[in-house]
DNA sequence: GGCAATCCTTACTTTTAAGTCAAGATTGCA
DNA sequence: TGCAATCTTGACTTAAAAGTAAGGATTGCC
């Protein structure tokens, strides 16, 4: 289970979105040159981000992106959706083995851990907005932390120690 | 974010192990076929969870693979750490862009996002056995949902509706 | 109108993950 | 002992993701 690159870049370059002023925009250059990757990478994801309607681009000099609505309103799984382009199509629709369709026909024990999986990351990123992390690190850190703590409750014992926050 | 092919099916044949009864085993060609993927594939990952000691493995004709351990003692946390090799090397280790390291030397609002979801995903999966995933997929579906529940609560809203799950 | 800055789009190349192959090693059995 | 069944291992091939390149389209300014 892991964060593919055009998530964590497509977040980071919303990210620096996020922290202008109203009015202000970023052109393809700065947003690359900000993140350290290259312009033609950068644009293709600010394409897709401007295709889904999170960004809103300017054409022409004087053109840029920024965010289509506040960072306030963005929250971290409407980015994700985008960015995770065949995010979760239907369990056994992608990994197939050699047959056409999955060779569990009808029971599945696999499938309700998959599902279930999606839905809890999907929770954690519903509570998160883009307008959070504009914070420092820590206070970010702290946030999160207590998200963390908050779903675990009822059923936790164990939630792992806290690692920059101090309690 | 998504589950790689090694994860999932690594898994699914472990649940093939975990339907055996004591000294039972299988070979490869066995596990292979219940999956519908090649020996060959399935022989690559038997080796790796066979590495890391989740399962038994006996050479020779009359040889076969099994858990190393009861299904009640395996956590799918211990699966998904041995099938998801580079899981979370540290963040900003592998996406450095065109740089060495990362442009966000010290303060970086992403570093969190992405530890706590690992931390979130690895809880849930702390807390489901191999052994509850050999029920009826209903019965899964139903102890899964719990997990989420519970995870959700004294956060929660909204909680997507149960799905094949009766109340 | 003309030019420069900028975004848009598609096709291509590179890199990484996934899967295959073939030769080797170990065991059980006759 | 010899053979057949099985796992083991590393190198190889293929498929998918990531990233690049190049030309087209739109806008603002003079
Ligand atoms: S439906 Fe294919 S493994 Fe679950
Ligand atoms: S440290 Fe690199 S984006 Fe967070």
């Amino acid at each position: 289970m892991k964060v593919s690159a055009q998530e964590e870049y497509g977040l980071r370059c919303l990210l620096q979105l996020a922290r202008l002023s109203p009015g202000e925009s970023l052109t393809l250059g700065q947003i690359a040159e900000g993140e350290g990757i290259s312009q033609a990478n950068a644009g293709k994801l600010m394409w897709l981000l401007n295709k889904a309607g999170l960004v809103a681009s300017t054409r022409g000099t004087k053109g840029g992106y920024a965010l289509a609505r506040s960072a306030e309103e963005i929250h971290l799984s409407d980015i994700i959706k985008v960015l995770d382009e065949d995010m979760l199509e239907g369990h056994c629709k992608s990994y197939t083995g050699l047959q056409e369709i999955c060779v569990h026909t009808g029971d599945c024990g696999i499938r309700p851990v998959l599902i279930s999986l999606h839905e809890i990351v999907q929770s954690a990123l519903e509570r998160i907005t883009l307008a959070q992390l504009t914070d420092t690190e820590s206070n970010v850190d702290q946030a999160l932390y207590q998200i963390h703590v908050g779903m675990s409750r009822g059923v936790a014992r164990d939630i792992p120690s806290p690692k920059h926050v101090r309690s």
